[in-house]
DNA sequence: AACGGTGCTATTTTT
DNA sequence: TAGCACCGTT
């Protein structure tokens, strides 16, 4: 492989260094991912080194699936044999085979954060802690936070004898560790953990991982937490071949137990670490680049490195000062529409749209959805998220593994079946008496004396249609058994027969995870319950991201790393958002922020756009904030306000600022936009044009000035009110009132 | 057992 | 504003 000609000569460097302790300081868009790609290739193609004697770690399941990809294209199907994947994933791999010498069952459950909070509620009833003193929260977060730096719950206890408060967050903490075990299931934080355990107490199994991986690399080393650089260390040492590759100042997980020092402080772990600097960008035009150092440059906890370029300068940073968060809705909107008028190479897809956090992503919806912009949003609620989703998965979770007694509790009654809190709350008292699991309960219930005739029956009909699943668990595929799930307890039924007003898109969602578990079925090796559980609960928002749907996409920063666009616009752009109000006062806060700051900077390739509103509604409330500080360090000479419509937007006195539909329309006469929607006054609803009370029918199709064209699906009449259901083309199911927005008949 | 009303609280979240 | 958790009523 002539890898001189395909990479610069520090990135032939980083990509032929093979033995001993590695380095890679890697600045935002240095070609990291094609150095990581080509090293792998190399060390499989030119030195002969077998696939399954790799492991390599990144953060993000998407982003192991693309390294997989590339590495595919460049070596075939040996990069089966390797192990790309996240901590979480390889661990759940290792503890799979391993985990019964920990006293656990090797088919555990992972327990997501809902899963979590349920128990950690339990334990805090058992232990009659307040929530008012306490909250489940700062619990969870002070557990998560333990196991993040190793440390067990006796060992917890033990450092805070002298504190009253946070010795009570340890007796939680034991109690939690307690059930978690009894339930046979691991939280997110124990995978890393149990493993750690795993390698530290059993040295034959460390040996054995030690030496089937030779060489190990670890992408996003600035992000680790103690755990994970534990876990790391320890396969480690065996070989030595240790590849690290990270950039401190793309460090923006801190707040969740990410460790700067871990990346700082490698050369001191390994003296005779190699070290190397990528610091030359391909990604960003120059003034975008410039930008990104000046604002990292006033951070003092770094380790001092200078992008550079060899890219041209680019058009300056465009700024924008709106009026309120729905004029910074529009401008982000108008400009859209603008950019993709004037040059006709570009589409929705190269367009980002990023923001500190998720409440802000809904003004640019209803931007968007106003002026016919098509748009993705990534995080936010997600699908696996969805109530009718967990309902269904805390079935299969159960049936997998009937020790899990969350899941349990959370089906026994859903759909309702006339065991109420009070019976539930019997069984479990009865089992914790006789330290049993629910599901033991259960299955002999006229054991329980307290229960009566009604409820042991309501129950005992539940135990045969649940062990009925359990017959069928290996028998049949998921996508089945999901459906039998569906059929059988009636769930479907009762959500069909519903007046609740997302019905429909509940059912729909329903579809939707039948449909994602034949896929499931269709493409993976091992398709075994367990197997698809395991894959749902690992996988984030962002690995669904389609990077070729032609639409624009709304996300955090945070999800954007590693991602790169053309024109990116950084929103709310205020002091007290991004920074927020939190990091103001807080110096380690505020470099964070800054370094989140640095990554959505240098997230653009072409043009970046900051925005901030001189008024926005937060929690309710009206609010002003100035201009983020972040935008004063950039150079003046790097930045220009953007002037579109600046002249006329001065002349409004502040109080006509909520009037937002007149501004729009101002606006786009002007510019030539979309007809706006929502000018309600202008809109005759009698007019002939619109759909009449009486011309509603199930199934006949309407236009909708923002949502489209779509079809009523359901009427429902309340006295003179109409609830209409309409799933929409474009926009998916809403749920309207009929006289608000008029409809079209087409 | 089930439903509806009130009051409280509020980042970011690779897994 | 919105989502939820808890409480009291039917």
């Amino acid at each position: 492989m002539d890898l001189k000609s395909l990479l610069n000569r520090e990135q032939y460097e980083a990509a032929t260094t093979i033995d001993g302790p590695l380095l890679i300081l890697a600045g935002a868009g240095s070609g990291k991912t094609r150095v990581l790609t080509y090293r792998v290739a190399h060390m499989i193609e030119d030195l002969g080194i077998y696939p399954s004697e790799i492991l390599a770690i990144t953060f993000t399941n998407k982003a192991a699936g693309e390294m997989k990809d590339r590495i595919r294209g460049l070596v075939g199907n040996e990069v089966e044999g390797m192990w790309i994947s996240t901590f979480h994933s390889s661990c759940v791999r290792i503890l799979r085979r391993e985990i019964d010498k920990l006293g656990y069952n090797k088919n555990f459950a992972i327990y997501d954060s809902y899963d979590q909070k349920v128990l950690v509620k339990q334990c805090m009833e058992e232990l009659d802690i307040n929530d008012k003193d306490i909250t489940d929260r700062e619990i969870i977060n002070k557990i998560s936070g333990q196991k993040d730096i190793l440390v067990s719950p006796e060992q917890f206890k033990k450092e805070n004898e002298g504190n009253f408060r946070t010795n009570r967050i340890a007796d939680v903490y034991l109690l939690y560790q307690k059930k978690l075990k009894d339930n046979n299931a691991l939280d997110f934080d124990d995978l890393i953990y149990k493993t750690v355990q795993l390698f530290k107490d059993y040295p034959e199994v460390l040996g054995f991982y030690q030496r089937k991986f030779k060489y190990i690399m670890v992408d996003e080393y600035q992000d680790t937490n103690r755990s994970q650089y534990e876990f790391i260390r320890l396969l480690a040492q065996g070989y030595k071949n240790i590849c690290v590759v990270g950039d401190d100042d793309q460090c923006i997980y801190a707040w969740r137990g990410a460790d700067v020092k871990n990346i700082l402080d490698f050369e001191k772990d390994y003296p005779n670490a190699k070290v190397i600097k990528l610091e030359q960008n391909y990604r960003s035009k120059g003034n975008i680049l410039r930008a990104a150092n000046d604002v990292i440059s006033n951070n003092t906890y770094r380790k001092k490195k200078v992008l550079r370029t060899e890219n041209e300068n680019g058009d300056k940073i465009k700024l924008y000062r709106a009026y309120s968060d729905m004029d910074e809705g529009r401008y982000v909107a108008f400009k859209i529409k603008d950019i993709l008028a004037r040059d006709k190479g570009k589409q929705y897809k190269d367009f980002a749209v990023l923001y500190r956090t998720n409440a802000q992503s809904r003004i640019f919806e209803d931007a968007f959805m106003k002026a016919n912009i098509p748009y993705r949003i990534i995080g936010g609620l997600k699908f696996y998220d969805r109530k009718e989703i967990k309902d269904i998965m805390a079935y299969l979770k159960f049936i997998n593994n009937p020790l899990d007694d969350i899941s349990l509790k959370r089906i026994i009654n859903v759909p309702k079946r006339s065991i109420g809190d009070s019976t539930v709350q019997k069984i479990q008292n009865f089992a914790s008496s006789m330290e049993e699991s629910l599901y033991n309960v259960i299955l002999d219930v006229d054991e329980v004396s307290s229960l009566s005739k009604r409820s042991v029956n309501s129950i005992k009909k539940f135990v045969s249609i649940i062990n009925s699943f359990i017959k069928s668990r290996d028998k049949v595929p998921v996508s089945s058994l999901i459906k039998e799930i569906l059929d059988i307890t009636g769930y479907l039924e009762g959500l069909k027969d519903s007046e609740e007003a997302d019905n429909v898109s509940r059912v729909e969602n329903l579809k939707e995870l039948v449909s994602a578990a034949s896929e499931f079925e269709a493409v993976s090796e091992d398709t075994s319950l367990s197997a698809f559980l395991e894959k749902v609960t690992l996988v984030s928002d962002i690995d669904n991201f389609d990077e070729d749907a032609d639409s624009v996409v709304l996300m955090t920063v945070h999800s954007a790393k590693g991602l790169e666009f053309p024109i990116v616009f950084m929103v709310g752009m205020e002091n007290g958002i991004f920074p927020g109000m939190q990091s103001l006062d807080n110096p380690k806060e505020m470099e964070e922020s800054r370094r989140l700051c640095y990554v959505g900077i240098t997230r653009a390739k072409e043009q970046l756009y900051m925005t901030s509103a001189e008024t926005r509604r937060v929690f309710g409330r009206m609010v002003s904030y100035e201009q983020s500080n972040f935008i004063d360090e950039i150079s003046r000479e790097l930045k220009e306000y953007d002037t579109v419509g600046k002249s006329r937007i001065n002349n409004f006195p502040n109080n006509v600022l909520n009037n937002n539909d007149f501004l729009w329309k101002k606006r786009s006469n002007s510019r030539n936009l979309s007809e706006p929607s929502g000018v309600s006054a202008e809109k005759d609803i009698s007019s002939d044009r619109y759909l009449k009370p009486d011309g509603i029918r199930e199934g006949i199709k309407v236009r909708h000035s923002k949502f489209g064209v779509g079809t009523i699906v359901s009427v429902s009449r309340n006295g003179s009110d109409i609830k209409l259901t309409i799933v929409f083309d474009k926009m998916g199911i809403k749920n309207l009132m009929y006289g608000i927005v008029p409809l079209e008949a087409v």
